[in-house]
DNA sequence: GACGGTCGTGAAAGCGCTCTCACGACCGAT
DNA sequence: ATCGGTCGTGAGAGCGCTTTCACGACCGTC
């Protein structure tokens, strides 16, 4: 009876079950609450665990039960500022939410930039989680690949360029934005531009196919004057609007990509004198916190992130109890119309 | 020569061993970069590795090591927004890169609600983790307290209330809303206002004794009505304003704690025709990156936000080598003078 | 040519846990 | 009284790795 969990001294199992009068195999049950233990004997090692606060190692278990009861959510982004993204905020929540009442613990994992990505591979490639939950913005971001031919449990959130065999859950963002493009097109309006996300990601591309898909709906052609690129953030899309004045000044209606960009866009239209949505309708994507908060309060497209973030939670987990079976889904979106169309 | 590597079935040492005709040590010390091995055998066993694909068992190895190599970067906050926080971002973004040519691995845990916390609390204490940075903003959050008891390495980020016996790397908040405060009363101003932080977070209390001492040491008295309290948020910040131009319409200057109310606050000042700096000067604290893009740009207190993470880092690393030593490091801050003040 | 020293290596003992298997105790049915 | 069955339990075999220890091989030295 001398030393007190000094660190690095934890009790084992054999400990307490000579503390409590059984064997090794017997407290192992009572800690994983099989139901094959008398009760007299349960309460008996409860008292000892509690006496030893005994803790059961980790790695000792998953030694012998292959599992970790660990999954993490990547987030490959050399750009470190998408942290920020109340979308991410959001993900995290329901995605803890989810886990709360399951033995899985939850880490958030971040991949900038190429010796990060090589680090967080090689550390699920090393099965230091039972599954993984990745979000990566870039078509080209090796990090999806490598992970998928690691063999370990994984979801995408939002489509892979490439979509075969690997499963994944997305917003229906073409769809979206060809809501929103009709939406201004159903106002009456006829020069409607867009502000697009970078081309180099799958929620831009998709947005981007979704404006083009609407207008095409309406027998209306392309026109280069009526885009202008964007990086998703409020500066590029206050630019970008800019731009579209320029190139095109008799626009009367714009599809932002994403709502930090629209709220940059409106700023712009502000300061260049032009009315919303009397002048020109703005319609944004995301009905982000600003969307509702901007002057005029943006329509938007919302994506159904919570259950999104449920079913990527959920395909996750049937894979990690060894579903085989891969599966995508694409969610509808919903159009929030506000002042601003 | 069947299985190629199906899920769970990775080859092991021995495997690699037999291959490469040695024992298992010698393998293990290979992967271990052991000097003590010839260089044909070396090269022997990493062929072997590269044709098997071997990856050592994290749960194996860290079962004889007692270590992990993995720190854990834990977000005390029920407000998830927190994420958004761009110090959060950063502090992030200098933890790996401290950490990437590092054997470490970072884990970020979210610890949202008691479950949460608990969750948490019970990860770490299983030795999950080598050591823990822990970013806790209430003062009356239980988890600094309950992983100190854990007898794990611990760096807080962020004074405690109760400091002792626990290493944790802070700004000189006080200080620097001294010296903030000292700025608006170099310029000449008398009647100046506080848009105060939480009084339950340690930073909020900090810099407000910090306004209070620089008026003190003017010679100035409290007066209530030059404080109203905000909730580090810009909405807050902006109603926070408006409070005080009730209170206080003779007011002309103001100390707000922090940059994100800081651009409310101006919003509120704007619309209520007071002109920055020439009726109410206004100083913020962060350096934001909105400080330097608000209207005017804000004069407000930078942090050496890098400077102390790369202490945390520091300081844990340290205590994981099994270092005892208990530190605590104020770090100065940094008075940025631009338009509002 | 015998001697103490390195040096590289392998055998083997665990690390703390789970889980199969065998075993005795006890049940009701024959 | 005898038997198949269930039930709770413990002995023990690993899981894949690190690390100590002992052991030859080989060196230079006297």
């Amino acid at each position: 009876m001398t030393t007190l969990a000094g660190r690095g001294s934890s009790p084992t199992l054999d400990e307490v079950a000579q503390l409590a009068g059984v064997s090794r195999a017997t407290v192992s049950r009572v800690v994983n609450g099989s139901p094959k233990v008398r009760p007299e004997a349960r309460r008996a090692v409860e008292e000892a665990v509690a006496r030893l606060r005994y803790v059961p190692n980790p790695a000792a278990r998953s030694l012998v039960t292959r599992r970790t009861d660990t999954i993490a959510l990547v987030l490959s982004e050399s750009n470190t500022q998408v942290f920020s993204d109340p979308f991410f905020a959001r993900v995290v929540r329901e995605l803890s939410a989810a886990l709360a009442d399951t033995e899985m613990n939850l880490v958030l994992l971040a991949a900038r930039g190429e010796r990060e990505q090589e680090k967080v591979a090689r550390y699920v490639r090393q099965g230091h989680v039972d599954g993984v939950i990745l979000m990566s913005l870039h078509s080209q971001d090796t990090l999806p690949a490598v992970l998928a031919e690691a063999q370990v449990p994984l979801v995408l959130s939002g489509r892979p360029l490439d979509g075969r065999s690997v499963c994944y859950v997305d917003a229906d963002n073409a769809g979206g934005a060809r809501d929103a493009t009709e939406h201004l097109l159903a106002g009456g309006r006829r020069r409607i531009a867009t502000v697009s996300g970078p081309q180099d990601m799958i929620a831009g591309i998709d947005r981007h196919a979704g404006y083009r898909a609407a207008l095409e709906g309406a027998g209306i052609g392309p026109d280069p004057a009526l885009v202008a690129a964007g990086d998703f953030t409020e500066a590029g899309g206050a630019r970008a609007m800019a731009a579209l004045l320029e190139q095109a000044p008799d626009l009367d209606a714009v599809f932002v990509a994403s709502d930090a960009m629209a709220v940059g866009a409106l700023r712009t239209l502000r300061e260049a004198g032009r009315s919303v949505p009397g002048d020109v309708a703005v319609v944004g994507f995301d009905d982000a916190a600003a969307a509702a908060t901007s002057d005029p309060p943006l329509t938007t497209v919302a994506q159904p992130l919570d259950e999104m973030t449920r079913h990527m939670t959920d395909l996750l987990l049937r894979q990690v109890e060894g579903d085989e079976e891969v599966q995508a889904r694409v969610c509808p979106t919903r159009l929030v119309v506000r002042a601003s169309a």
